[in-house]
DNA sequence: AAGAATAAAAATGTAGATATTTTTAAATAA
DNA sequence: TTATTTAAAAATATCTACATTTTTATTCTT
């Protein structure tokens, strides 16, 4: 049967460690900085050395893990600067793949955005502030993804990937520290319908603006938090 | 002393099979498509399956290779449409580069930029089109680096290394089949000229129409050559 | 020819051997 | 004593050789 939560069946032991340890990194169960010990992971994964060091080594590539040959593993560091330069470049690349949506976003595009958007404004109906955040967060995530998908670039989407990849651990440092104002998220929703406006009147200008801005807003918050 | 030629003393064996089988990737080595098969590589790079499969993996990061879990991995397929895409997002993302270079750049990369620059356009004083080739392809590569580099964002320059990883070998494809005229030479050299003209007196848009155009460029020569 | 059974090839994983680094303790010198 | 070097031990990372599982090719059967 092909009904369980993962849907390759077979994926090899490195994939499976690779997606669990890039969770709980993510998820601050590694600390930044920490040795990650060959010992320890194979027994918390379960799992040999040489499927272990595979994912490892993806992750080195994700720039979530540093290592240095023959002295093992560790935890990346995590930096105010380096939380600007994530978010910045960030900004800048989703401005930029803003502009090529509304150049070359077809109407499939737009009723899709249009759409994601309405599941977006409509998040507020749910009740529970916990699962309120998640909800929020997905419909948010599917929102703007939505948006880059219109640029047609197989590539950029990739860069777009990885640098959202890195900033999800500073990310959920905000997530799960903030419980959301009413006001703020009204603040939210008014600038996710003046992005969509821009776009739909394929305002470039206005809608890169909106974006770049929308992409840096965070930073001063999660600044504070990393204090 | 650090002028050995492994810059890195100890570098595990994975690292190098790495580097190793990039490298024939990129030059040809083995085909696009083609089976990495482990018995055949073990015995090429002499080296165990643990750390092979771990080469296999940075280079799947990479995206120069492909998995399907237990069936082994391959060469990824090149193909007119990523071709373009990559090509295409290079120059979008060169070219946003570029803006940043520009609005940050302090004197040192002025200075740099124009010593590179420099560096360049005394090329053709080389005369072995063999080695003339190399050395232009070098210098070529640290002239726009050298650019990059103002923009300030380790995780944009990160972004633009992708890019002209996998790019490397669309790129080499036209490097080894192309001979320069002296008259192409020369264009390139006025593009340079011209683009140098534009980062220095700061003009953003005309500095980023030029970079975006030279990136291009290449896209239907290199075609050509695939067909 | 289509399908099942079998054999061969290949990928993946495990356990233990080897090499390197880090820690600890002892010895030496200031 | 205090600091520094040296030597040994422990911990750790890495690699190799072999075992297991899965896929692919071949043969056999109907």
């Amino acid at each position: 049967m092909s009904s369980d939560s993962t849907p390759q069946s077979k994926a090899n032991q490195a994939t499976i460690a690779y997606k669990l340890l890039k969770q709980d990194i993510i998820n601050g169960v590694h600390q930044p900085g920490d040795k990650l010990l060959m010992s320890h992971l194979k027994e918390s994964y379960d799992i040999g050395a040489g499927p272990m060091r595979e994912a490892l080594s993806q992750l080195v590539a994700d720039r979530l893990v540093t290592a240095i040959s023959q002295r093992g593993f560790r935890v990346a560091e995590m930096s105010l600067e380096e939380l600007t330069d994530i978010y910045d470049a960030r900004a800048h690349l989703e401005a930029m793949i803003t502009e090529l949506a509304i150049e070359r976003g077809d109407e499939d595009w737009e009723a899709t955005v249009l759409g994601e958007a309405h599941k977006l404004a409509r998040v507020n109906e749910i009740n529970t502030p916990d699962e309120m955040l998640e909800v929020w967060d997905s419909r948010h995530k599917a929102f703007h993804t939505a948006i880059a998908q219109g640029c047609g670039s197989a590539k950029l989407l990739e860069l777009r990937a990885s640098l959202q990849d890195q900033a999800e651990r500073y990310r959920h440092l905000w997530l799960k520290k903030t419980v959301f104002s009413q006001s703020a998220l009204e603040e939210k929703r008014r600038e996710h319908a003046d992005m969509v406006d821009a776009l739909l009147t394929r305002d470039t200008v206005k809608a890169k603006q909106l974006m770049y801005e929308h992409l840096i807003s965070p930073i001063p918050i999660i600044k504070q938090l990393m204090l």
